[in-house]
DNA sequence: CATGAATGAGTTTTCATTCAT
DNA sequence: CATGAATGAAAACTCATTCAT
């Protein structure tokens, strides 16, 4: 913590991370392509060429970037699941996380969907293995709360785990396009309302029919009962 | 028809749709940076040079390529709707269509989510026109479920359609990197399935258990009745 | 030759023949790696990135410039040893030839000799078929003379190859280094010479022996028949 | 030996020989463009700016590299000279000795031949007294032949000293680009052979000639000598 | 002595765009 | 209308060299 030596990764303004870190705000706001080498030398105050002490390549640097933002979500999601027991809960955090993230970093996270996947030989890239590191989250409390019978059985799972990142990813977006920003907590219990209850008003009517019939049996049954008393 | 000079735009082959088409193609390969004005002249067979004679510019090009891509989704879109008159069934519908379109041409769709919104000026642009008119579909649907009490009143209404088309889209990529392809009507249904009835499995369990119990109860008060006969 | 419509390649000063003859002076004065492409293009009189509508890399235009070098070379020497029937003639022809080249294109040969091997793949190049093409000339004159016997077979043909190659390239190398230049003709015949009849002196003595030997015999015999007349 | 402030020049391991001693791998490896200050310093295991308290250029690296090649190739050529007497025993060993130095190193050969003379100033320099130094070796066996009439006095000493080193070069080029490794003992005797009896069959054949022509004469004059007798 | 960071000029190559013919 | 040649600015990347510490 007060390490008078503090390793270069620690240094909070190493030069590494502060390259990292310009590169990060660079793509975000101009895309990878739209951002020149000498861009992200001139955020940082160095010349171009410096930059290839640090990082290999234009690549590496946009493999770093989104590393450096898979790294702390993953961890920081992990951690919260880790208090959670319930499948409802669990995914509820998950949502509730990830649309934090895209809330805070829209443009990053832009960033990661838009170029993560163009990348070369994606597949086999450590930036993959933590996007699905990622993604297994919610795969996992889907899956438990199938097992449980918290969830239906009959719909894939993979089907509800893009209904859950694409729907935040849209949701988040929408902030992006001028409109009111969102408030996170409010739109998660929302959007977990949704996927859980879905949008039909039909059940709880059903419901209510089934209860009235209900209430008028009893009331027959009373009076029957107190006839036969 | 036999229209001895017909406008540029009805004549199929015109110049103008060939390097289009061919943009269109190129840009959904290799993206917008990724793809030459050089590239785009060698698949219509002309000069670079050629193409500024009815482009002014590989944005507008890019442009172009967007609107020949809404106008007729947007036209098919609201012609199939034309003939369907519940909120649920035009929903079903959006979802059908919007899923085919990403199936169908994954790789164009793909180009318009990542580039359209990096276009200067997009909010003024044309594009963002069709791309509102577009999406309008999914929400004069959706308020009128709501107005008709079809669907639950208490959701934000951009939010579900955030849902709607952020799920397409993200069940559609998933096809792209490398996973089983799509049957698109069955996941249709599943996702309005999971859009109308949600994700939890009591609702239905509650109503079979009331609807039980409601068995027993006129078992009871019809042995009941036939006795006080 | 009176054509009034010269294919490109046949203009003597179309720009991808001024291209590639810039190249072949620049890189012979300086030297592949001492060549930028700014040097050629100024050199031609146009912008760098011209050239590479008629070359596509630096490293295709050493290709073509060594080729420029052989082609002629080549066909001008089967030419020549076309009229040419005994292997001493055929391999005197061959060395005048190539000594020619050499004292013409001193740095032209050099850049030739230095770059050639260094290419990348050079033995599935073009380049190297023409450089075996070349030097197979020497090795069938050598294989003929051996065959017939005009030449020694105790050594390997690859050697004499070597010998006569490298031999010629120093010679001609050294009249770059400043000292006196070289009279084709007379170093040709001085090679040969030495190649044929080697450095040492005593078989010509030995002959010269056997002569005297002889001559004096002939004076005994003339003598011997007179008297016996 | 153990004299406690060695001169760095004799320390076997000095900084400074090392880095001549990687700049000479690095260079006879990928050439002196090829290797960048970085590569010698990795090589090293010090930093590139390093290098720069022994030696002042890139430049400078070289011409050390190329007189680290010459200094121990020149002594030991002198100190085997010493030895030796005749002309052609002179001449058959520097062929045999140079012959070895390029198969050993033919890599570094290859670069002193290719890239010494690009030297600017290359005639004023150290190297070129080297490389004069050396050639004289040949040269005056060459001069102590013809003078005492060993060799012939009718070529041009400086031809067959290129003709030796010429046929050494490309000799010892040839096992580098793929044929068979060289036997030194067996090449430099048939080189030597081919330099001293020439390549042609014929002066046995006409001393055979001769000898055939001699022999019947002498049965000529037998003859004529029993009838006169 | 050695480090490591930085520099700045250089490299090859790409490409949207223009324009005379 | 179309061509093909040309432009010029920009891109990513390299590297010999310097210098404060």
């Amino acid at each position: 913590m007060s390490d008078p030596h503090p390793s270069p990764e620690d240094r909070p303004d190493s030069r590494e991370k502060q390259i990292v870190a310009a590169a990060r705000d660079a793509f975000a706001e101009q895309g990878f392509d739209g951002t020149s080498m000498a861009e992200i030398a001139r955020r940082v105050g160095i010349v171009e060429g410096a930059i290839y002490r640090y990082v290999p390549s234009k690549i590496e640097l946009l493999h770093r970037v989104i590393e450096s933002f898979y790294r702390p979500l993953i961890a920081s999601t992990e951690d919260g699941l880790s208090g959670i027991e319930s499948p409802r809960d669990r995914l509820r955090f998950i949502i509730w996380r990830q649309l934090r993230a895209m809330t805070d970093d829209q443009l990053l996270c832009r960033l990661v969907i838009t170029e993560a996947r163009s990348l070369d030989g994606y597949h086999e890239s450590a930036v993959a293995d933590l996007s699905r590191r990622y993604t297994s989250l919610a795969m996992s409390a889907i899956n438990d709360g199938i097992a449980d019978k918290t969830f239906r059985s009959d719909l894939p799972a993979t089907m509800l785990r893009d209904v859950v990142y694409g729907s935040i990813e849209h949701i988040a977006w929408g902030s992006l396009t001028g409109r009111a920003s969102i408030d996170v907590d409010e739109t998660a219990d929302a959007l977990l309302s949704l996927l859980l209850e879905g949008l039909r008003e039909q059940p709880t009517a059903e419901v209510h029919a089934l209860t009235d019939q209900l209430a008028r049996l009893e009331a027959v049954t009373d009076r029957l009962e107190r006839q036969t008393a």
